[in-house]
RNA sequence: GCCGAAGUGGCGGAAUUGGUAGACGCGCUGGAUUCAAAAUCCAGUUCCCUCGGGAGUGCGGGUUCGAUUCCCGCCUUCGGUACCA
């Protein structure tokens, strides 16, 4: 009987004594770098679900390297974010510490799992010697702008020069800059001036953003803190409020970043949700006069055809011109509406799709009809989407008909759908009419005459438009980089330069919120203000930011004079193979492309993207257990079981969750509390010590038991719903209880036997125990009476056969991510030994370094006592002989029409035209053809013969 | 609504290019061993059946000698996303 916890104990020492999974530039070998998305350090710890994508990546690590590649493998922690800041809140402990402690913890649980990282590598972004060159590549985002001619990011200063020599006009970039200037007007600005219009081209750019703002908590809210319009915590109303920001000009590279899509190895579903995310949308943009005013209106239209049904037209609340264009009558209608407006929040505007608008009072000239059309404002335009103002055409879009329904705007017909039914207003189908040029044309046609029209006009152009928008890079938190940031007397911004980098965070103990939503560092005056006045950028940086390089970082970790140096980028260019949740797809994954592109440009980064493979592991789902409380008893609270509820689905009954670890039969439909789990339950719930609970079995009170007829325990069965493994669902397995009772190898290999690895599952461990009867029969071809014996004896065809074919099945399924079928193969391999009594060295040697990468614990041991010295995953993995597998003769399985009705056996060189002949005389086909004629004779070699009647 | 993924025994799942449907494992049934149990080992296990067979991969069609696999139309579940002009 072999001690799991003394081979795990003794061999994991070993390896970072020997420090086995070290890995440095060779270039003799060929690269490969396997990286595992980088986990947040959460106080819960690891759970089951956490090492499904981390197994699975090791394996193929493990594999890459017995087949002679230099392997990559690093481990490290996304160590900024909100979840150590709301701790610190809570309980008084500094982020840093209990972010200390949580990575101990995972370091701790990791190597208990026996993955292969080269631990000399790891980082952890709240490091400053990380965080600094964070702090850089911001600083060089700032440096530069994106110039659409070249294609690429450009210095600032290369644009300065051209403002200064000609303008703007000409300058085709990436911008949020509203006017157009000329070289002389340039000249004339002031230095404030001429850095305020910089600022709206550079990569990294301040402007007004929109936070959720909670007045009662004075605090800013993240998006997943704001429930139904009211803050998650103390459900105070949450509102709009404007704050001056930092954002990266992500959309920039847009394009770029769509169209290199097509070269990258991700999941096809990985691919539309960021195809979707960038949304390009091909149209048109059109200027609109607006009578009495010098100004005038852009929109945006993918639908320039119906642009004679444009009755109408409506700008988003926010919109610069609406102060400007309001008539005096309308003053106070507009007021009242933007008042509205900015007391909702933006998960209140998306939840209750209310129409909503208000009239200016101000008209605009629709350019083709010369009409008058009246300007509204409705918050069902959006301020960051294409111009944040739409010519609206009721007749053709639904949202404009239900807003012009409501404020009995006028329709005008302009595409005739007849001719298509079944055809909704979305569909771009239909015959113009009541369109003067554009008559009788089909609706794309009428597209690109309009757009040329447009052009010849001079009032627009055709244009690309894309939904994703800049990145707000302004966290009002202290746990994050600061901005490398300081603003003198003018307010104009300043980098901190490299050599004075990191900038790091101050220590505090009071992490409330500054005033007015402000960071807490904006409390530390003496760091925030300069002795020069000069004062610092007191938001810091979102998680996104540590996570969008780190990658590079583990090339070379600890270089203090570069992000890392070119040796290391050029030897290891990028992640070869990138295993992670779904859940990264729009953030993460899209900043970290971003930054990349970004590197790229400056030549910094070889390649021009940073994951070339990517394989998106399912989620491990846990079952959560819930009772229902009757939400109508009040003094005394009664409890009923799920059987109680559904039988009464008019009661109201909340339903409350219960910590799996109370639950008998815990993830059975038949799941249920017996007397000990209620008494657990109230022991945790002191509460509801006094409640009652009710089931058919029986009634439970303040620890007595009444039984029902016929019964002799009571039992309160527990409805049971499959979802996310999550501490706030108290359905949390963790693997420290599971790789104790069974090892941990055993654990990895059932994790990866539950199926494929991109399919999520609900956890449970009925079959647990397949795999540790498989291991232990692995185990025992090496033993006899409890002491090792292995044969030098010549093994037999049939057992190289037996070896080869699990050695080649397991190679392919490992390169093609499939490890639930690799270890079938072995235990197919294990079966067929075990009944030939094999234990021949010349199977079971290469059959060690064959499940090496899936049990590496067993396998280093099993490898030393066969008596080899050196570690087993150092040596080559093994690969099949074809010899091997040949067979003289096939089985046929013989068909008639199809049906299998028969098996026969022929030696394997028989000529087919024999097959035929062959076939047809058996007893059997002679019964079923029963004198019918015999069409055809399908033979397909080595698979299957097929006679057709 | 839109986008994506998936529907196969009691359960997790397998079937590499259209070629033996259900590998492997769990569970279950029977047997061996045991005073007994656990553990272990052996055998069986898609369903129906008149023991000849028949049906069968979400449902309905189609292509084919042959379809889990390809095509058309639906249904269901899960995940993502949402006033995107």
């Amino acid at each position: 009987m072999i001690d799991y916890a003394a081979i795990e104990k003794k061999w994991k020492t070993h390896w970072k004594v020997n420090e086995t999974y070290k890995v440095d530039i060779n270039e003799d070998k060929p690269k490969y770098y396997v990286l595992d998305m980088f986990p947040y350090p959460s106080g819960a710890g690891l759970h089951v679900g956490h090492p499904l994508g981390y197994i699975a990546s090791d394996i193929f690590s493990r594999h890459k390297r017995m087949t002679g590649h230099n392997v990559l493998h690093p481990m490290g922690f996304d160590a900024f974010g909100l979840p150590a800041e709301e701790y610190a809140l809570q309980t008084g402990i500094h982020p840093a510490v209990s972010t200390a402690n949580n990575m101990e913890r995972y370091r701790e649980q990791l190597s208990n799992l026996g993955f292969s990282f080269d631990w000399s590598r790891e980082l952890y972004t709240c490091d400053p010697k990380y965080y600094k060159w964070t702090q850089w590549i911001f600083t060089q985002l700032f440096d530069h702008y994106f110039d659409y001619d070249t294609n690429k990011a450009e210095t600032i200063e290369s644009l300065s020069e051209r403002f200064a020599q000609e303008g703007n006009a000409k300058v085709n970039a990436a911008h949020t800059q509203e006017t157009i200037f000329s070289a002389e007007e340039w000249s004339g600005y002031s230095r404030k001036e001429q850095r305020d219009i910089l600022m709206n081209y550079r990569l990294a750019y301040r402007k007004v953003g929109y936070v959720n703002w909670c007045e009662e908590l004075g605090t800013v809210l993240a998006n997943d803190q704001v429930k139904d319009g009211v803050s998650e915590r103390g459900g105070y109303p949450v509102v709009r409020k404007a704050m001056t920001q930092w954002y990266l000009r992500i959309t920039a590279y847009a394009e770029r970043m769509l169209s290199d899509l097509e070269d990258i190895d991700w999941s096809h579903s990985l691919k539309t949700i960021q195809r979707n995310w960038i949304g390009k949308s091909e149209g048109c943009s059109i200027f609109f006069d607006i009578k009495d005013n010098e100004g005038q209106i852009e929109v945006f239209t993918t639908r320039a055809d119906t642009i004679f049904g444009a009755t109408y037209m409506v700008l988003a609340p926010e919109h610069d011109l609406v102060a400007q264009i309001t008539t005096p009558e309308q003053q106070a209608a507009i007021d009242e509406y933007l008042a509205y407006v900015n007391a909702r929040s933006e998960v209140e505007r998306m939840a209750e799709k209310k129409v909503t608008g208000a009239f200016t009072g101000a008209h605009a000239i629709n350019p083709f009809t010369n009409e008058e059309i009246p300007i509204w404002i409705g918050e069902y335009v959006l301020k960051d989407y294409g111009t944040g103002a739409i010519m609206a055409v009721p007749s053709d879009d639904d949202r404009d008909k239900t807003f012009a329904e409501k404020f009995g705007l006028p329709i005008i017909d302009v595409v005739d759908k007849s001719k298509y039914p079944g055809a909704t207003l979305k569909d771009k189908v239909g015959i113009i009419i009541n369109s003067d040029f554009l008559n009788g044309m089909e609706v794309p046609d009428a597209i690109q005459a309009a757009h040329q029209k447009v052009e010849e006009m001079g009032i627009g152009k055709a244009v690309s438009n894309y939904k994703l928008r800049d990145a707000n890079f302004s966290r009002q938190r202290y746990w994050g980089e600061p901005f490398p940031v300081v603003y003198d007397e003018e307010e104009i911004a300043h980098m901190i330069p490299v050599d004075e980098l990191p900038l790091e965070l101050p220590d505090t103990d009071d992490f409330k919120p500054g005033r007015g939503g402000q960071s807490p560092l904006a409390r530390i005056t003496d760091w925030s203000t300069l002795p020069n006045g000069w004062t610092r950028e007191t938001d810091t940086m979102p998680a996104v930011a540590g996570s969008s390089w780190y990658y590079l970082r583990y090339m070379d970790p600890h270089n203090d004079d570069a992000f890392v140096s070119p040796e290391a980028v050029n030897y290891w260019e990028s992640v070869d193979l990138y295993v992670g949740g779904s859940e990264h797809a729009v953030a993460h994954l899209m900043y970290a492309r971003f930054w990349h592109k970004f590197l790229y440009d400056k030549g910094l980064v070889p390649t021009n993207e940073p994951f070339k493979k990517l394989v998106n592991q399912g989620m491990i789902q846990g079952v959560i257990e819930f009772i229902f409380l009757d939400k109508e008893s009040t003094d005394i609270k009664r409890f009923v079981s799920a059987e109680i509820a559904e039988a009464n689905p008019d009661h109201d009954y909340a339903k409350i969750p219960v910590h799996v670890d109370f639950v008998s039969n815990y993830g059975n439909p038949q799941s249920f509390l017996s007397k000990d789990g209620i008494d657990q339950f109230i022991a945790w719930r002191p509460e509801y010590e006094t409640a009652i609970f009710e089931s058919p079995s029986g009634i439970y009170h303040k620890g007595k038991v009444t039984l029902n007829d016929g019964h002799d325990s009571i039992a309160m069965t527990t409805l049971s719903e499959v979802g996310k493994m999550s501490k706030s669902k108290f359905n949390v397995i963790n693997p420290d209880e599971v790789t104790a009772q069974y090892g941990t190898d055993c654990f990895r290999m059932y994790e990866m036997f539950l199926g494929p690895i991109e399919q999520s599952k609900p956890w449970d461990t009925m079959g647990i125990d397949g795999i540790n009867k498989f291991l232990k029969r692995f185990i025992d071809l090496y033993y006899q009476d409890d002491k090792l014996s292995v044969s030098d004896a010549e093994p037999t065809p049939a057992e190289l056969k037996t070896l080869h074919t699990a050695i080649k099945k397991v190679n392919g399924d490992i390169e093609n991510f499939s490890f639930n079928t690799a270890i079938s193969a072995m235990m197919v391999c294990v079966n067929e030994l075990r009944k030939a009594n094999c234990n021949k060295r010349a199977i079971l040697d290469p059959f060690v370094r064959l499940i090496a990468p899936f049990a590496p614990f067993i396998s280093e041991e099993l490898w030393e006592q066969l008596g080899h010295t050196g570690s087993v995953h150092h040596t080559d993995y093994p690969q099949h002989e074809e010899k091997y597998l040949i067979e003289a003769n096939v089985e046929y399985p013989i068909c008639i029409n199809g049906k299998k009705r028969g098996m026969e056996t022929f030696a394997k060189d028989t000529p087919k035209g024999d097959l035929e002949k062959l076939v047809v005389e058996l007893d059997y086909v002679q019964k079923w053809v029963e004198g019918k004629p015999i069409r055809k004779v399908i033979v397909v070699p080595g698979r299957m013969i097929n006679i057709v009647v």
